[in-house]
DNA sequence: AAAAAAT
């Protein structure tokens, strides 16, 4: 294990751990799916008045949902089921009334700190018969989710919105919706339009754009954005806009599926957001806690690693969107814990990631295999920055007639982003890396990515005995490890992180000025989620790839892609890309070619030739992509690594360490 | 080949 100075931190775990320990009313052991056959307080059941029948939540976005009727007492989104019933499905609710036997459905415990009055709570709001009350402000929270002005933790201050004025939007599919121009109240519902001003947003990001009207004029969609553009916004502002609009549905009539008895409260979310990493997961929830502020709707998240009685608990305190990592949610429903019968909407966010071999059987048991409702009635929404063609074959069968969005330049990476080809040995990585280190003068973050999780302790350890405060994350690490190094470097006590894939897609941590990627990946996909770790929201990052020959795999792609991204390319690696001997035996990589041309995905595989099914569509947007400006000039003078010929010069500084 | 994701 590394144990970098940071990484034994004190005080985050040590607070983490007391606020367990100290409770006093903590109660004995009881195995994870007992502990909820006795809550702290017992459900009551109250015949709740039989709600009229009304549009389907959602079924006609025009038209005015008819108000679910909920007791007074009980917060929105926790009304017994029965007292959910009349909005969705609209069957669902006559002759509800009987609460004996199994049609029983338990009502939510009150919430805990509420003293009693559910939804009264500063901070949290209900929905009560048929009506969304706005829960009344509350500045320790309004604090702890948006943060203050100028601070560099909570992300999107200093957003640099001119950049996304050019970008190029294409929307394909039949009929598109015009994009929204600003965050405006129609059609944004006014508790998330207030959300987003404390959030600081200003202006939507292009995929927020076109996600806001596609989202809700009730399409699927399949988005293909750059990293740092908004695609978390891109779901959940629309997804809540509609949920905080229509209220709370009712669950299925079979809420006693799973475990017969009945033991267990039950969660039913609305929305299921589904991402490959638990970090991820728990950067989008919160996220997802600061756009739910003051309204009905309860963000809730579950993933591996950390301790489930916990994560059941919290589940009980409201589970409207839920964020989740695939293996601790299969866990859940399995355990009855969660149901998915009342999912409208799923996300998957890194799509690519999350269909790809590793994940793809999950993901379908998910969306397949349990009791989510069929693709027809629920929206799906994709998201990644690279969506390679056979994904998109893949994807297409969780999609109904969606809409394909690529925003920005395709399938490629952002121009924000200044990136370097280094060529250099195995032998020598270490070397440039602290030259790189030292050359460093921004102040800001250094994100390094490696290959493997030995190498990514190893090279913690040694950037440590280098005096460097780093601190590494990747899959061995236990959560708390990888929680406390991820906010070590978030707040900039560990300046350094190295990190494996486990940290290459989607975090979003502000300030980072450079990617080195001191392993290169095999797969240009993946280099783009890797250096799209900076230049995040606008802002301008350095990445720094280390090539050798090991890396003649993705020579070719790799040059097409700085091509794309208006880079310097070396001449040297142009070189290499055609040469079939690269210093002896790797003679037969010549066939790879460019065969189909958009393995990194950008455009829509429908409107490829022989795309098959769907007849073109509408496309809007995207007036050619166009060069922007230039972004020249080198960051920093390390060593004599430039870009000389071939093979280039080796990196300078001496390696004392051997 | 490696990494990630349930215990």
């Amino acid at each position: 294990m590394t144990t970098g100075p940071v990484n034994g931190l004190g005080g985050l775990e040590a607070q983490f751990q007391g606020g367990m320990k100290l409770n006093p009313e903590r109660p004995a052991y009881v195995p994870p799916h007992m502990r909820n056959a006795r809550g702290p307080a017992p459900p009551q059941f109250s015949a709740p008045a039989p709600a009229p029948a009304g549009p389907g939540y959602h079924q006609s976005p025009t038209g005015l949902p008819t108000p679910a009727t909920t007791p007074p007492q009980s917060r929105g989104s926790y009304a017994p089921p029965a007292a959910r019933g009349a909005a969705f499905p609209p069957a669902a609710a006559a002759g509800r009334a009987d609460d004996g036997g199994w049609g029983a459905a338990p009502r939510r415990a009150p919430e805990p700190r509420s003293g009693g009055f559910g939804g009264g709570q500063p901070g949290f709001g209900s929905w009560k018969n048929g009506e969304h009350i706005t829960g009344a402000r509350n500045p320790r929270m309004e604090k702890e989710l948006f943060g203050e002005e100028g601070d560099t933790v909570h992300q999107h201050t200093g957003i640099n919105f001119d950049k996304y004025a050019d970008i190029p939007v294409e929307a394909t599919g039949t009929g598109v919706p015009e994009p929204v121009t600003e965050f405006t109240n129609p059609p944004i519902d006014p508790v998330l339009l207030e959300n987003i001003k404390y959030a600081r947003y200003t202006t939507p990001t292009p995929v927020q754009k076109y996600s806001l009207p596609i989202v809700a004029g009730g399409r699927d969609l399949m988005a293909c954005a750059q990293t740092g553009s908004g695609k978390t916004g891109g779901f959940l502002f629309p997804i809540l806009s509609a949920m905080f609009t229509y209220g709370p549905m009712a669950p299925p009539p079979d809420n006693n599926y799973g475990g017969g008895y009945n033991r267990t409260r039950k969660a039913y979310p609305t929305a299921l957001i589904l991402a490959p990493t638990r970090e991820l997961v728990s950067q989008i929830h919160d996220e997802a806690r600061k756009f739910a502020y003051r309204s009905w709707a309860r963000p809730a998240v579950v993933y591996g690693g950390a301790d489930i009685g916990q994560q059941m608990r919290a589940l009980d305190r409201g589970c409207d969107m839920l964020s989740a990592t695939p293996g601790r949610l299969v866990d859940l429903i399995e355990r009855g814990k969660i149901s998915l019968a009342n999912v409208k909407y799923l996300v998957l966010d890194e799509a690519d990631r999350m269909l790809d071999m590793g994940f793809e059987p999950q993901i379908r048991q998910i969306v397949e295999g349990e009791d989510m409702p069929g693709v027809h009635d629920r929206q799906t929404l994709m998201f990644s920055a690279t969506f390679p063609k056979e994904i998109q074959m893949l994807a297409r069968s969780f999609l109904k007639d969606y809409i394909f969005l690529s925003v920005g330049r395709v399938g490629s990476t952002s121009e924000n982003i200044t990136q370097r080809i280094e060529y250099v040995d195995d032998a020598d990585k270490r070397s440039l890396l602290l030259d790189l280190l030292l050359a460093e003068q921004s102040g800001g973050l250094v994100l390094v990515f490696v290959e493997t999780k030995r190498m990514a302790d190893t090279l913690c350890d040694f950037l440590c005995a280098q005096r460097h405060i780093a601190t590494s994350i990747h899959g061995d690490r236990t959560q708390r490890e990888r929680e406390a190094a991820l906010q070590a470097f978030r707040t900039g006590r560990a300046p350094i992180l190295v990190a494996t894939a486990v940290a290459a897609r989607g975090l979003d941590i502000p300030n980072v000025t450079h990617v080195i990627l001191y392993d290169l990946p095999t797969d240009v996909a993946e280099y783009t989620h890797r250096i799209g770790r900076t230049g995040r929201a606008g802002n301008t990052g350095n990445s720094t790839a280390f090539f050798n020959r090991q890396n003649l795999n993705i020579s070719r792609e790799l040059i097409d892609l700085l091509k794309e991204a208006n880079q310097v390319v070396p001449q040297w690696l142009v070189d290499v890309s055609t040469e079939r001997s690269f210093g002896g035996g790797y003679g037969g990589r010549g066939g790879r070619g460019r065969g189909g041309g958009n393995r990194s995905g950008g455009r829509d595989v429908r409107t490829q030739q022989g795309g098959g099914g769907f007849s073109g569509g509408a496309s809007r947007g995207g007036s050619g992509y166009g060069g922007g400006g230039g972004y020249g000039g080198g960051f920093g003078s390390y060593g004599g690594g430039g870009a000389g010929g071939f093979p280039p010069p080796a990196a300078s500084g001496g390696a004392s360490w051997w």
